[in-house]
DNA sequence: ATTCGGTGTGGAATCGTTTCCACAACTGCC
DNA sequence: GGCAGTTGTGGAAACGATTCCACACCGAAT
């Protein structure tokens, strides 16, 4: 392995020349520049980045925290990540902060102190306040993709917009009774989550059905929004007409589970969902884009811009956009009266 | 920022006898030892790993190339391997190689070079033969689940194996006009879908069906084995009994366009995949199970073997189990005997 | 003719560790 | 009692870059 003393000495200059030839910074002659660069070259001379790092205190690294990699706006984020820093340059380091697990503790207690990174970004983190603490003390940038963090800069859809937008999708097409699929029912889940479904009782106050909301709880997947949906859709008397999904993977569970018990979609049944999925357009479903792909390359955008030094922490709510496909539909006349017993008020099922 | 040098002076000792009380090698004092862990971590001490690295050639992190992280599969490993390095203390570098981007040129021919990496896992890389030649001249340990890279340790199951016992569940079952769904048609295709194209084959031809392979090109994805599968099973008088998809994602794609049109599972269709995917029970879906988080696991085991030094390149072949669910039945009786004209030979449809 | 600012270069210090080596003290064995 | 081996410690030399500073040269302006 040949270091930057080798270079200097092939090239003839000293080895802050070469440094500094290599770099682009500081006064050096063009011939000499060349010189160096061809030296280097025909060396394959790749610097240091362990010793670079320990005198200038940068990494040209960034710490990805992020709790799962197998659901899909989790992964797009990821991918959008990596290919802004990929043109960067940069290196990525990746935090797979699995809640309730052993290694989320180590990652908030050991790994991120080592700094190995000159800054974060954290996707969908939902941390508890003593990770929250630690992700501040780090004192370095933090950029969340998703998430309500204090100081740090956001990116994220207006969840309650969305919400409350995939609402009044469906009460404009004459749906009354409109549940909720998706979410927890304790205190501690995603804000996200929440903020979704605080759009939905918006958007169902202003048609006038605050009385009628239902909340279904369940698993936020594909196979929780199935289960959940099996028993929600099978009980033929109180069985909603419209559907709000907390996002795609409940809603696709949701067409899945109806199209097993029979439930046509749309003409018994309309279904809308948050993401704009890989597989909605297989599923034709009504959804509220978001682009995680994107929203991770703005992430590393606005992170480059704090580590200029230019960034003011800010907070960025893009906006969803309704894809309309055809799992939503105007209420079949049928349904358009209410059964004798509306369950009124929020129900947590499931 | 403290140093050790900090470290040492408020414990009374030199920055070599702490550096020694500090990592556990060497003749250090109980009682030194003691005084010098505990100054560490009144001041909150933590070593710089670009100092530690710089001098002892160990960057204490591995490097993961990886060509999707939005496939089950992929996400699956990756986070096994995350999971193991964690509890070993070993941060994780990602290098998303996504065939056909810049990035991944950038990859191959910047970031390794780079070397900031103690030894690297390739997941389903399947290089190109530059790459694989950069991949060997970095001189780190390499492991590959799932690949077959020349000198390489590699994990993975064995394909052919499976694929001809995915066959041989169904022609066990009566089945006789069998398609295999998935895979490209190209030369240049993902050689595990090969290998299990290639099993399907030999399981064919070993309960007397040669003449009747079916091979149905189709994008390796679950709305590719969808669109794939209403094609083949929209004409009626060919359509197949059985179905060996080349992985779960695509035979529940399949499952979901036989019901789509009305073909009922397994009355009509068999289907089975390869994977055991997360929403494999949903599907009830028959399938031979592979375990990608503990081949993750496992990819990490065998590079630290290797980073002691310890390891032979070996390639380690897991054996698939097959799990019977109910996507897989008997040949209905109808379906028993042959059209009057079956497809011979291999079709590329798609 | 002197001064000044812009160029170009090299020497040396620096980043924060680990580790080699020298040295001292203590143990146990012949 | 001498001597080898073990234990404990500190000084100093690495590791491989960047960068501060001093110096030299040049042309232009005073």
């Amino acid at each position: 392995m040949s270091g930057i003393s080798d270079v200097a000495r092939l090239a003839g200059v000293s080895k802050s020349t070469a440094s500094r030839a290599l770099s682009g910074s500081g006064y050096v002659s063009e011939r000499t520049r060349i010189k160096v660069r061809a030296v280097a070259a025909s060396l394959g001379y790749v610097p240091s980045s362990n010793a670079a790092s320990l005198v200038t205190g940068r990494t040209r690294n960034v710490g990805v925290v992020i709790p799962y990699l197998h659901r899909w706006f989790f992964a797009e984020v990821l991918e959008g990540i990596q290919s802004a820093l990929l043109e960067r340059g940069l290196d990525l380091t990746l935090y797979d902060a699995n809640p309730g697990t052993d290694g989320r503790r180590r990652i908030f207690e050991d790994f991120l102190a080592r700094k190995r990174f000159d800054g974060l970004i954290a996707v969908g983190l939902e941390p508890e306040d003593h990770e929250l603490e630690r992700l501040l003390m780090i004192g370095r940038p933090l950029v969340s993709v998703v998430g309500s963090d204090a100081d740090a800069t956001v990116i994220g859809i207006d969840d309650d917009d969305a919400g409350r937008r995939a609402t009044s999708h469906l009460t404009g097409l004459g749906h009354r009774r409109i549940a909720f699929v998706g979410g927890g029912s304790t205190a501690r889940w995603a804000s996200v989550d929440r903020r979704r479904l605080g759009g939905y009782l918006a958007g169902m106050a202003e048609a006038g059905l605050a009385e009628h909301t239902q909340h279904v709880v369940s698993d936020v997947s594909l196979p929780g929004g199935y289960a959940a949906s099996v028993d929600l859709l099978g009980a033929a008397r109180t069985r909603p007409t419209g559907i709000v999904a907390v996002c795609d993977e409940v809603a696709i569970g949701t067409i899945i589970a109806a199209r097993r018990l029979g439930i046509r979609v749309p003409s018994d049944l309309s279904v809308v969902g948050i993401d704009d999925h890989e597989y909605a357009e297989m599923f034709a479903l009504t959804t509220l884009q978001q682009l995680p792909r994107e929203q991770g390359r703005l992430a590393v955008e606005l992170l480059e811009a704090e580590l200029g030094g230019a960034g003011e922490p800010r907070r960025v709510e893009l906006s969803a956009r309704l894809i309309v496909r055809a799992s939503t539909g105007p209420v079949d006349s049928r349904h358009s009266v209410f059964s004798s017993d509306p369950r009124p008020g929020i129900d947590h099922i499931g």
